[in-house]
DNA sequence: AAGACGCCGATTTTT
DNA sequence: TCGGCGTCTT
C-alpha cells in the first residue's frame, strides 16, 4: 500500500471515475453513460478497494447480469492486482443465488439441494404439463410461454398474475391457479426456475436472519453491475446483504435501461437514493467512446424521455461526420446499401469485425443474411446460442439432471424414450405417477410384483440401469460418466445408427459436449455432477460475440448493448420497428427510444441508419413512416444519403456537413413560420419520394410517397400528412 | 413412430 | 410469408 499503487489505480482516470473509485465508506451510486469506463471504475475501484485501503478480497461481492460481464470483471482486476483477485467473488446475480442454495435451500424445507435449475423450456414442458392434466388447450391465451411470462412478471413484481390482466381476457380466471400448480410441480421436481433462483434467497435470507448476518459479514463490500437491469428481487437481496449505510456501490444508466418488460425496474436506481443512507451520487459523463456528432444525436433522442437526471455524453475524439441516412426502396434496396457501404468500408482500410449491423427484430436478419451471403461477405449472427438447444445435448443433459435428482419428472418425460424402448406418454404418466407416490423414480420398487399389474413392464432395464449408473456417479470423472451415460442407454448407439440418414454431426456433438464436461473439470477445484448442471444451467455460451473471425456482426439491438464498433449500421428505422408496433404506451415508447440510444451510442466513428419505404412483413407488403426517432435525435445531426454506395453527389444532401448549423437555423426560421418567401418558388416538379422538404407550417418533413398530385410528407411528431402536390407550401431542403 | 398437412402466430431474451 | 407445432394418417 504505497504511494505507487495509489497512482497505479487511479493514473489515467478523471476526477469523477477518481472520485468513484476512491470513494471509502457508504453507498455510492455511480451514474455511467454510454461508453463512459463504467468497467474501468468499478475494476480500478475494487483494486484500490483491495490493495490501498486494505480491503480483502474475500470480502468482496461484484454482481453482474452476464457470465460475460463478470469474466471480463474477473479478468480485468486480475491484470491490476494479480492472482489474489481469485478470492473475490465475482458472478451473476444467478449464479451468486445458487451459491448460497446450494449450501442452505435445506433450511426451507421445501427443497433439497442437488435441486434441478429449470430453463425456460423446461418450464415450458412442465406448464404445458400442468395446462394438460388441467384440460386446458395449451395454446392461444393459454400458451406455455405466454402463461409462465404473466408469472415470472408476477413474480418479479410480488404480485399476483391475474392483476396484470384485463378483466375480460379469457385467462384470467385460470392463471393464479395455474401459478400456484406450476410453483407446487416445481417444488415436487426439487426444481428453480430462474426466477425462483432468485426468490428462494430472499426468502431464506428474510427468515434466516444467522444466515443473512453470516453473508453480511462475508460480504461487507458489494457492487452491482447494471444496476438498471435489476428487478424488485434483485433489489431486495441487495437491501438484505447491504445495510443501509453499508459499502455498497451501484453502476447504472437508466439511459440504458432495455429490460423494462422482463421486469427490470429503473426504479430502483430512484429507491437505491431513498432507502440507502448518505447516498454519494457520481454522474460519468465524458465518454470514450464515439465521435461527438453521434453523441449530440443520442444527446438529443434521449432528452426526449421524461428523466429526472438529465445527462449529457461528451466526447474529446473529435465532431466526427454527421449520421447518415438512409431511406431505401423496399428492404433488399435496403440490405443492398448495407453491403455495399459495408464492402465500401473495408477497401477503405476498416475490417469486417469493426462493423456491426443491429435491428430491432430477429426477422430482420434474414434478409441482410441473405444479401452477405450473396456478396461473400463473412458474417456471424450473434445471440443464436445453437449447441446447447441441439436436441441431442438436451437429452443427455437431461439424463444427467435425472441422475442426480431422481425427483426431475420433466427430465425423465424427455429421456424415456429416447432412445425408442417403447416407453409411450401414458407409460410415462404411469410411473411418474407411482414415483411420485414412493419418493422418488430410485424409490420405485426393483421386483415387478411388488408393483400394481399395469405398471409398464418394458420402464424395468431402463429404471434399473439409471439407479446403477447414479450409484457409479461419484466413483468416475464427469466426462467418463457421461460416456457412460450416453453408451449404456443405448442413446450413442442410435445416433450412430441414424448417421446414416441425418448426416455426420449428432455424434460429433455428443462427442463434443464430452470434452466441454472434461474442459469444466480441468477448470474446477473439486469437480463434481452438481457443479456441472449447475454451469450448463447459468453458464452456457449465450454470450459469445468474441468468434476469433474477422466477420461483420450481425445482431439485435438488445444483443448489443455493451459492445461497441467502429461503424454500426442500425436498420429498419421505422414506426412499427422502432418503436415496434406493440409498444403502445407512452412507458413503452420510452423504453423503445433507450433501445434506440443504446443502437446509436454502440458506434465509435461511422453510424448508418437506414429506412425502407416498403417491406415484407407477415407475408404482406407493408408501408412504414421514417422512425420518430429519426425527428426526435434532430434531423439535422443525419446526412441524408441519396445512393446506394458512395457519398451524396454535390447538391443531393439536404445538409452539407460543413453547414449543419446554417441549415438547422434555417430550418427553425421555417419551422417559425418566420421566413414566408422562402416557399414562394414551390416546384413540385423536383420534389421525389425520399426527399427532406420544408413546409410552412408543419416545418421538416420526408416524402414519403409521390401518387399523381398528392404527396405524402412524414413530420416529425405528427405522422404522414397527404398533401397537395401542387398548392402545399413545400420546399426542398 | 415417422411423414404429411394444416393452423396459428409473428418483440426484445442477460439467467 | 414462413416456420414451428400439433394432429392425423399410414
Amino acid at each position: 500500500m504505497n504511494i505507487e499503487e495509489t497512482k497505479n489505480h487511479l493514473q489515467g482516470l478523471n476526477p469523477r471515475q477518481i472520485q468513484a473509485v476512491e470513494h471509502f465508506d457508504g453507498p455510492l451510486l455511480i451514474i455511467a453513460g454510454a461508453g463512459t469506463g463504467k468497467t474501468r471504475v468499478i475494476t480500478h475501484r475494487i483494486a484500490y478497494l483491495i490493495e490501498n485501503l486494505g480491503v480483502l478480497p474475500r470480502n468482496v461481492l461484484a454482481l453482474t447480469f452476464t457470465n460475460k460481464a463478470a469474466g471480463e470483471m474477473r479478468d480485468r482486476v486480475i491484470g491490476l492486482i494479480g492472482e489474489h483477485a481469485r478470492g473475490i467473488l465475482m458472478s451473476t446475480f444467478h449464479s451468486f443465488c445458487n451459491y448460497i442454495l446450494r449450501r442452505e435451500i435445506g433450511r426451507l424445507g421445501d427443497f433439497t439441494d442437488g435441486y434441478t435449475i429449470y430453463d425456460e423450456s423446461d418450464c415450458r414442458s412442465c406448464m404445458k404439463d400442468i395446462l394438460k392434466s388441467s384440460g386446458l388447450q395449451a395454446s392461444g391465451p393459454f400458451a406455455p410461454a405466454r402463461v409462465l411470462e404473466l408469472i415470472s412478471r408476477a413474480k418479479n413484481f410480488e404480485s399476483k398474475p391475474s392483476e396484470s390482466l384485463r378483466p375480460s381476457d379469457p385467462l384470467v380466471d385460470y392463471i393464479d391457479n395455474l401459478f400456484d400448480k406450476y410453483e407446487e410441480r416445481l417444488k415436487e421436481n426439487n426444481a428453480l426456475d430462474f426466477d425462483n433462483l432468485m426468490i428462494k434467497t430472499v426468502h431464506l435470507f428474510e427468515h434466516h436472519r444467522e444466515v443473512i448476518e453470516r453473508y453480511r459479514r462475508r460480504f461487507a463490500f458489494v457492487l452491482v453491475d447494471e444496476f438498471q437491469d435489476t428487478n424488485r428481487v434483485q433489489y431486495r437481496l441487495l437491501t438484505q446483504l447491504a445495510p443501509p449505510d453499508g459499502n455498497v456501490t451501484v453502476v447504472g444508466d437508466m439511459d440504458q435501461s432495455i429490460y423494462g418488460w422482463r421486469g427490470a425496474d429503473v426504479g430502483n436506481i430512484v429507491s437505491f437514493e431513498s432507502d440507502f443512507k448518505n447516498v454519494t451520487v457520481v454522474p460519468l459523463e465524458q465518454n470514450y467512446r464515439s465521435k461527438q456528432r453521434i453523441l449530440d444525436t443520442a444527446n438529443e433522442l434521449i432528452l426526449k424521455n421524461n428523466n429526472i437526471h438529465e445527462k449529457r455524453l461528451w466526447s474529446e475524439l473529435g465532431e466526427g461526420e454527421p449520421v447518415n441516412f438512409f431511406l431505401a426502396w423496399d428492404e433488399h434496396d435496403e440490405a443492398q446499401f448495407v453491403t455495399r457501404k459495408t464492402d465500401a468500408l473495408l477497401s477503405e482500410g476498416y475490417l469486417l469485425n469493426d462493423v456491426a449491423v443491429l435491428f430491432r427484430t430477429r426477422a430482420q436478419s434474414r434478409v441482410i443474411e441473405e444479401h452477405f451471403m450473396r456478396a461473400a461477405v463473412p458474417y456471424v449472427f450473434i445471440g443464436a446460442t445453437e449447441f446447447y438447444k441441439r436436441k441431442e445435448i438436451k437429452d443427455i443433459i437431461a439424463y444427467l439432471r435425472v441422475l442426480h435428482n431422481p425427483r426431475d419428472f420433466v427430465s425423465f418425460a424427455r429421456i424415456a424414450n429416447e432412445p425408442r424402448r417403447g416407453i409411450g406418454d401414458k407409460s410415462v404418466e404411469k410411473i411418474e405417477a407411482e414415483a411420485r407416490r414412493v419418493g422418488s423414480l430410485f424409490d420405485l420398487p426393483d421386483r415387478e410384483k411388488e408393483l400394481s399389474k399395469d405398471f409398464p413392464k418394458k420402464a424395468f432395464p431402463i429404471l434399473k440401469l439409471l439407479k446403477s449408473l447414479a450409484s457409479r456417479a461419484g466413483g468416475m470423472s464427469i466426462s467418463a460418466f457421461v460416456d457412460a451415460v450416453v453408451r449404456e442407454t443405448g442413446y450413442y448407439d442410435a445416433l450412430a445408427k441414424e448417421e446414416l440418414q441425418e448426416g455426420v454431426s449428432r455424434t460429433e456433438n455428443v462427442d463434443e459436449f464430452i470434452s466441454l464436461a472434461a474442459e469444466y473439470e480441468r477448470g474446477t477445484g473439486k469437480p463434481e455432477l452438481e457443479g456441472f448442471l449447475s454451469h450448463l444451467a447459468l453458464v452456457s455460451d449465450a454470450d459469445v460475440t468474441d468468434t476469433g473471425e474477422d466477420r461483420v456482426r450481425v445482431m439485435t439491438l438488445h444483443s448489443a448493448k455493451g459492445l461497441e464498433f467502429p461503424v454500426v449500421f442500425i436498420m429498419g428505422f421505422e414506426e412499427g420497428l422502432l418503436p415496434h408496433a406493440s409498444s403502445q404506451s407512452e412507458s413503452e415508447i420510452e423504453e423503445e427510444r433507450r433501445l434506440c440510444y443504446v443502437g446509436i451510442t454502440r458506434a465509435r466513428e461511422h453510424l448508418y441508419v437506414s429506412a425502407s419505404r416498403s417491406r415484407m412483413m407477415h407475408g404482406s407488403v407493408g408501408r412504414n413512416d421514417v422512425s420518430r426517432f429519426f425527428f426526435e435525435a434532430g434531423q439535422h445531426h443525419f446526412k441524408v444519403l441519396k445512393q446506394a454506395y458512395g457519398e451524396p453527389a454535390p447538391g443531393e444532401s439536404f445538409l452539407d456537413e460543413d453547414e449543419s448549423g446554417a441549415a438547422e437555423s434555417a430550418a427553425w426560421r421555417g419551422k417559425r413560420g418566420n421566413d414566408v418567401d422562402e416557399f414562394e418558388g414551390c416546384e413540385p416538379d423536383y420534389i421525389e419520394e425520399g426527399d427532406i422538404v420544408l413546409h410552412k407550417a408543419f416545418g421538416r418533413g420526408t416524402v414519403l410517397s409521390m401518387d399523381g398530385g398528392e404527396i405524402c410528407v412524414s413530420f416529425p411528431g405528427r405522422g404522414p400528412v397527404r398533401l397537395s402536390a401542387k398548392f402545399a407550401p413545400l420546399r426542398k431542403v
